[in-house]
DNA sequence: GACAGCTCTGGAACTGGTTCCAAACCCTAA
DNA sequence: TTAGGGTTTGGAACCAGTTCCAGAGCTGTC
């Protein structure tokens, strides 16, 4: 361990191995023609004076700041669904030599774009290269993003209220084959009698009843969405559409719930009740969130793969810096069925 | 909306503003006398250019990055408890207009410290000016960090294998108390026969299982402590431990769990097998996560408040920065006992 | 009217890298 | 020995800010 190698600066490295400022830069860049003797006397200065170079320097000249942003908008805490996109952006990036900064933001849908108050990050100038926006997405913000010539890729699933017409680099999963393949699963083994339970306000909810719609149709079932007001929480929907449920006739043997949370609130409110899971009712879920495996038994659900969406908001981000001029491109990601306990073969 | 303001300089809008580049640096800093009437005028240029400035250019200069970084180290996901972690570092930061960059590291502990491979940002030399340290962390690290010279806090409550005589700033929480305040309230409630469930092997339960046994110390009841085998995951031990804890003559009347996880498993098991929480157990665990509202009644639980730890530990590293040759602290936050439905009182 | 003392301002020099051009160098062939 | 080609190298100019110093401008007092 050596004492307090403060700020070497190129220059140094330059005088100590005897050659100019230029043939430094050439080392460190790995590029052109250095020969190889002087290339190792370089390393070598390098190496006694414990010279790194200074990373925002290089910055200026190159205008790449070689990091992006994770946005999330509009949630106090960063859930693990979010948390593991983030995950994937960082890996993919981190491959690339590129890094992530992370920021959150709080606004309304209805503050005017120019009077969104963005987070510091992107005030300044040249920090960032681009954005990826996480959370829920209101037209107001991709406006105001567009307003400051940020480039930017948004997690499309939570994009809310859009008006068609509204351009953007995009990444998202497939909400409506989701339901739609969790749905012939259950027709598949043997159930008729299959419910959606979530509230379809929220436009992803809306396509995966679409989806499970699209499943009920194709075999001459009636579809039959089931709510529930005043709920503080995606479980306490689920409680509180349990007893919903049970009180239709013919009582429905399976449910297909608009995503994990609502099958963990329905599944402890039907096993309060003594209504066991699967034998009486079977239940798919959707995320594949934490809950899924904290079930008894494991939640069959419908997987998404949410590193690789980091990484292909990243991917496409990056492929925007490189080809400004490019079209947009907004690409959904396949989902995944799984099949774990709650699910059974009816006779 | 004006066309595609690229890159406007300082200089720039001196001209434009009839003014020096200093001005519109003294401006921008709002350091020091500028007259009103020369003020208004930069501002007025500024906004007529779109103008920002560039950040790294100022932060050469400076000689600071006004940026950290989270590093999470050996966690092949960021679970919410880090999650939070990091939010609060966030929020405190943007507060303060410093910018925090994410980044994960997986490591050995045997790995020599100078092996240790760091993610790109640590690499490269003043992109940030120090890191905060999530995850677990082994003294190889903590080496490796120190060794390029890079301001750091750590997260202290999962640090590993320390030898006593290393010094470094940490921020953690207080493991000894949390469980010694559970315990004597379950005393307090008339229990007697308490037990601890958790792999004391881990540093941080070996603390909480010194304060459970303070608490029973202190009021001459003997502590037990249970472990369980080949277990995967904490909700595991805690699925494992049950029918060790059942089997114990005479029957404990309350259990202390390592955590939150390990008190889920515990409660699933005991539910499975009729065993009613609270009426026929008692339960307390530790963190406060998410699956502490997950149960049914919702668990009373030990809570740690996440944020204010990346609050803290943000807080220290900026003092650390102001004052490098300031000595060493460490900042143990306190606990909060959350009563919530999973304990009796006993008659 | 001269001089002191203050505030305000312009712009050169600087930060620490990269880029590019011209010059030096090396080797081969005539 | 010299010309010609490619390769390697030095260093000035540059990027986009900040800093600092000298000087301009203003006011007030004797």
């Amino acid at each position: 361990m050596e004492a307090v190698p403060r700020k070497t600066t190129i220059r140094e490295v330059a005088r100590a191995a005897g050659v100019g400022v230029g043939t430094i830069s050439r080392v460190l860049n790995s590029s052109s023609q250095v020969s190889r003797k002087t290339r190792t006397r370089v390393l070598d200065a390098i190496r006694r004076l414990g010279f790194r170079p200074n990373a925002q320097a290089r910055r200026i000249l190159k205008r790449r700041a070689e990091m992006v942003c994770f946005l999330l908008s509009n949630r106090d805490f960063l859930h693990p669904f979010h948390a593991r996109i983030l995950q994937g952006v960082e890996s993919y990036a981190s491959g690339l030599k590129q890094h992530v900064l992370f920021a959150g933001l709080h606004y309304s849908p209805r503050t005017p774009p120019d009077r969104i108050d963005l987070p510091p990050v992107l005030q300044e100038h040249g920090l960032i290269d681009g954005v990826i926006l996480a959370g829920t997405i209101y037209p107001n913000l991709l406006r105001r993003i567009e307003s400051i010539h940020m480039a930017f890729v948004a997690f499309s699933n939570n994009v809310v209220g859009l008006d068609e017409g509204q351009q953007f680099d995009q990444v998202g999963f497939d909400d409506f084959n989701g339901t739609l393949q969790a749905t012939r699963h259950l027709i598949g083994k043997g159930h008729r009698q299959i419910v959606f339970a979530a509230d379809i306000s929220y436009p992803w909810f809306h396509r995966r009843f679409d989806g499970y719609r699209q499943a009920m149709r194709e075999n001459k079932l009636k579809p039959v969405l089931i709510t529930a007001r005043n709920t503080q929480s995606f479980v306490d929907f689920g409680q509180k559409s349990a007893p919903r449920i049970l009180a239709r006739n013919p009582r429905p043997t399976a449910v297909v719930a608009g995503n994990d949370e609502i099958a963990y609130g329905l599944w402890r409110s039907l096993s309060r009740q003594g209504v066991k899971v699967p034998d009486q009712i079977s239940l798919v879920g959707f995320d594949d969130r934490e809950e899924a495996l904290l079930m008894d038994p494991p939640l069959s659900t419908v997987c998404v793969h949410k590193e690789e969406i980091g990484e292909a908001c990243m991917k496409m981000l990056l492929e925007r810096l490189h080809h400004p001029q490019m079209a947009f491109s907004h690409r959904i990601l396949p989902t995944e069925l799984l099949i774990r306990g709650t699910v059974r073969q009816l006779p």
